[in-house]
RNA sequence: GCCGUCAUCGUCUAGCGGUUUAGGACAUCGCCCUCUCAAGGCGGAGAUCACGGGUUCAAAUCCCGUUGGCGGCGCCA
């Protein structure tokens, strides 16, 4: 058996997509599952979108998503090397072939005009036909071609499609799917420019990087069999093919930037976890017998298999990455989860916002709220009031808890008294608050509620929060009181 | 228009001819736990398995057709 290797190979025109990722992912998952090599390649073969800066952006969130290559950029193996297709095309890596596809005359110069090509295919749609170049340039003599080439015209080279019979594609996820090749034209193989088109350059590269199986989105069945007439030109064994089924937003079109957040470095912004990210787009198109659903990376890679990825697109679901964001984090100690939640600060502009926040108190309030965290940016909000110069008294919390009719009465009893008693209370201990909160109200014979819920509220600000107890133990005497004695004097005056 | 492909709860899916009154997960609803909010536990609701024909003693599962969605049809990848 051969050592299995695959390919991720984006082009650079734009962010690191989430349905990018997916393929990635499976690419990288198949590789590990089979001690095989993964390869990174860049496509930049077109031009005008290709940017620098989208190679960079590619790279960073492989990177930062731990799918790491074995092979690629900044691992270049001399017997492959390079891996970005623009610079194969410098060193002639495509002309040498497309040179030999011309001398056995299985392609062919073309100077037909683009206006001309987009003629045929108009002309031939409106008779119900595929749309596809006619072959006008197919069978030009060399004294004609030399004509062109002297008038200054530059040509591209199309590949002659058998235009018999059909080709039989055996795909591993999807079985067999025949295309016949009436159907298919003369493509273009290189561009007028000299630079090879995706098609070849594709072909070209997964051969002479010799790749065993080509995994991939769906949206690229219907180029295999033109690539499968390449590789047979050129008599290259066929590498196996599997496509994976798409990934669709709400309104099932394929998912794009009108569904919210598609590049996968937003996640990061905000404050999704990479394990969340990689471990939902594993369910998305592929399972386990047992419909598991959390799984760690080990798990994953262990489990994945080809035969097991599905057929039918899905619909990719926020609310589901958001529940096992939340349970990754749970599944996280607390200081882990500070470290992570540190890191990242520095990809959002919320680092200044916490630099005067006590990192020791910030450890505790996140043991408190651990399990409430579901991003890493809900860490803000959740601890911010622990921070706070001046509460931020929420309208509702102080109209419910500390105004009603019902309650302002106790409350101000609760709050006049617990500065004082507080102040005094040799021992700060959560245990012993409980203790003292829960012998207050026995003694003024009130309910239990009606302690906790003005201290919470004259602490903190809201209703809602860390346990009370364990709260005023981090704030300890003196800014409990400081802040009980505040509430009072904005509220019960 | 042509070609391809897909079709099970709102969503992701299990299921590969009988063990299915179709299982799990998210979301949703209720109860319990509880100092609030969560988390957790328990439970409910939710799918005539797109539709119509076959094949078979037996079909969500196999075959054909219809419909619908998606993808491709570039000197884009």
């Amino acid at each position: 058996m051969r050592k299995v290797r695959v390919r991720f190979a984006p082009s650079p025109t734009g962010d690191l997509h989430i349905g990018g990722v997916r393929t990635a992912l499976f690419n990288w998952l198949f590789a590990k599952n089979q001690k095989g090599d993964f390869v990174l390649r860049v496509e930049d073969t077109d031009e005008v979108r290709s940017t620098e800066s989208s190679t960079q952006v590619i790279i960073e969130a492989m990177n930062w998503l731990g799918l790491t290559w074995d092979e690629g950029p900044g691992k270049e193996l001399e017997k492959y090397a390079p891996y970005y297709q623009m610079q194969r095309k410098e060193h002639g890596v495509y002309q040498k072939y497309v040179d030999e596809l011309l001398t056995k005359d299985t392609a062919y110069k073309c100077f037909c005009s683009a206006q001309a090509v987009e003629e045929m295919r108009k002309k031939a749609q409106a008779n119900k036909l595929p749309p596809k170049y006619d072959g006008t340039c197919r069978n030009l003599t060399c004294e004609q071609i030399k004509q062109k080439e002297q008038q200054g015209l530059k040509p591209v080279i199309r590949f002659k499609t058998p235009q018999d019979g059909k080709i039989i594609l055996k795909d591993l996820i999807r079985g067999e799917v025949e295309f016949d090749n009436m159907l298919l034209d003369d493509f273009v193989i290189m561009k007028a420019n000299g630079v090879p088109t995706y098609n070849f350059a594709c072909v070209v590269d997964d051969s002479l990087m010799e790749m065993t199986h080509i995994l991939r989105g769906d949206d690229h069945i219907s180029n295999t069999p033109r690539q499968m007439h390449i590789y047979k030109a050129f008599g290259w064994t066929l590498p196996e093919f599997a496509h994976t089924a798409m990934i669709l937003g709400s309104d099932g079109a394929r998912l794009s930037k009108r569904h919210g957040h598609t590049s996968v470095l937003e996640y990061r912004t905000e404050g999704y976890l990479k394990e969340a990210i990689l471990n939902y787009l594993a369910l998305l198109g592929w399972s386990t017998q047992d419909s598991q659903q959390i799984f760690t990376l080990e798990e994953l890679k262990q489990k994945f298999s080809i035969d097991r990825c599905g057929s039918s697109a899905a619909t990719f679901d926020p609310a589901k990455l958001l529940w096992l964001n939340g349970e990754k984090i749970r599944s996280k100690t607390p200081l882990e989860v500070y470290e992570l939640f540190i890191d990242w600060l520095k990809y959002t502009d919320n680092e200044n916002l916490i630099r005067g926040w006590d990192k020791e108190v910030l450890k505790k309030a996140i043991v408190l709220e651990h399990d409430k965290i579901k991003t890493l940016k809900d860490i803000l909000s959740l601890v911010d009031f622990f921070f706070a110069e001046e509460v931020n008294y929420d309208g509702s919390a102080v109209e419910k808890v500390f105004l009603s009719e019902k309650s302002k009465d106790s409350a101000k009893i609760v709050l006049t008294e617990s500065a004082i008693r507080l102040k005094n209370l040799s021992n700060f201990s959560a245990e012993a608050l409980e203790k003292y909160a829960r012998d207050f109200a026995a003694e003024k014979n009130i309910k239990t509620g009606q302690v906790f819920h003005p201290l919470r509220v004259a602490v903190s600000g809201r209703t809602q929060g860390p346990s009370l107890f364990h709260m005023l133990e981090i704030f300890g005497s003196d800014e409990t009181v400081k802040r009980i004695k505040e509430a009072l004097i904005k509220f019960f005056n």
